[in-house]
DNA sequence: CATCAATGGTCTGAGACTAGCCCAATCAAC
DNA sequence: GTTGATTGGGCTAGTCTCAGACCATTGATG
């Protein structure tokens, strides 16, 4: 760890691609996490384009190869839209190796630490802050969700309840943080097979992290969220080997 | 916190600005956080394009721009280079009050927060992990440098203490992230007045900080990063009011 | 003092990206 | 069925950015 290597951390590319690369990567994150739902419509081009700041001919370039590849449906005239079609792909032992393959062992170890430290800093400071009855309802509706949530629509809630805690710590950093962190290995937790002993062990998790969290109890909270992010973690490598 | 805020989240702009703006933060960043210290020189143009992902003309003109602002210094011919000349400001209520008036106090509480997560993240992993003695080595040695730093380098060894817990975590991410994080406040951080007081404080939080991670003690690493970061929080607002 | 390698300074042609405009398709409302 | 609002589809002129080549300056070295 001599200086060059903050040289490189600092000096690193400017840019992780170009404009239409970049906007292809950032509605597929959309996608994957599920904020646009299977079934939903992307924003406008119009209007998409302005709050993604770029032009509306590269965001088309961009729908267009989404389009191409499955994710979208493209449909013209009133009430038409860009749709969203994909499902995440059944869990498969795999899968999950190819895409291990794809990303690298470094890089998966490199973004499962990276997730477990923001993760459990943002419970860890939305434990610490007080938190309204507002959130407190916010965090216990998200978490009911997860748990009525069929097969189908787990994955989706799961993100949406482990982002909707860095969103409350009302850090947008810190969620813009987390999303990315999560749509890292989204991939890869969308190939473990979801078998019911693990949803029930999650669940009691999740149980865990909304409590410490409502009972303002930073250190529970991070403890928890560790145990819960490691099990997860250990599973993958267990379905790897 | 609906689900257009998730929307604002992901669908927030592909780039920040237009790739000279982009360079110019981005050695703004290295300059301020002293990855390259006063006096010390920028990589050759042809060089440090390459590793910015930017062409030539592009990184000139972000040169150019630092240049004319009085942070380097270009020489040329053989030894020649872009020189970094800025020196930090002296502390001074007064520039702190016009640094918080320019990023806007919702902004500054989003940078708080952000670093408050990820420091205490890293922390945390990195006493999870087993330390080699090479990297426990490395730890200590920060630590002791800016131990005996003079009042004008302990900024910039301060910086380097902390982005080294995050680059010995392994993770390339959170090191970024956490480099992200403190580039954020570094202005802020210059403002406030270095009383010994403070200094000698904050040299007890770091040795818990040290000792918590040595001794492979994620919850005690996570207490003494919030107490010393809060603690420097609580310095700021301090002299806010 | 002459050499020469490394560095910043400059130019050019090509491709990426944008803003703005208009066209074509769709469908709820009338 | 007609209308009108909303949406995707497409074009153009201009700007930004790039790769690569060549020039100018510097100063350690022989």
């Amino acid at each position: 760890m001599d200086e060059s290597a903050r040289l490189m951390t600092v000096l690193r590319p400017v840019r992780a691609g170009n404009a239409f690369e970049e906007t292809v990567e950032r509605l597929l994150q959309a996608i994957k996490l599920g904020v646009v739902a299977p079934g939903d419509k992307l924003p406008a081009e119009r209007e998409l384009a302005v709050r993604l700041g770029i032009s509306r001919v590269t965001l088309r370039e961009a729908i267009r190869a989404l389009s191409d590849a499955g994710y979208l449906d493209v449909r013209r005239g009133r009430y038409g839209g860009a749709f969203v079609t994909y499902e995440p792909p059944k869990p498969d032992a795999g899968d999950l190796r190819q895409a291990v393959a794809e990303m690298g062992v470094d890089d998966l170890a490199d973004a499962l630490t990276f997730r477990l430290a923001v993760e459990c800093g943002a419970a860890q400071v939305l434990a610490a802050s007080g938190l309204t009855g507002e959130k407190r309802a916010d965090l216990l509706r998200r978490l009911s969700e997860l748990n009525e949530a069929s097969l189908e629509d787990y994955r989706r809630l799961d993100t949406a309840f482990h982002l909707s805690i860095a969103e409350l710590t009302g850090s947008t950093l810190l969620a813009t943080t987390c999303a990315d962190a999560r749509s890292r290995v989204s991939d890869l937790l969308n190939a473990i097979p979801m078998l019911q002993v693990n949803l029930d062990h999650a669940a009691v998790q999740h149980q865990a992290i909304v409590d410490a969290i409502l009972a303002g109890d930073p250190d529970a909270a991070r403890r928890a969220m560790t145990e819960h992010l490691e099990g997860t973690a250990a599973l993958l490598r267990g379905f790897l080997s």
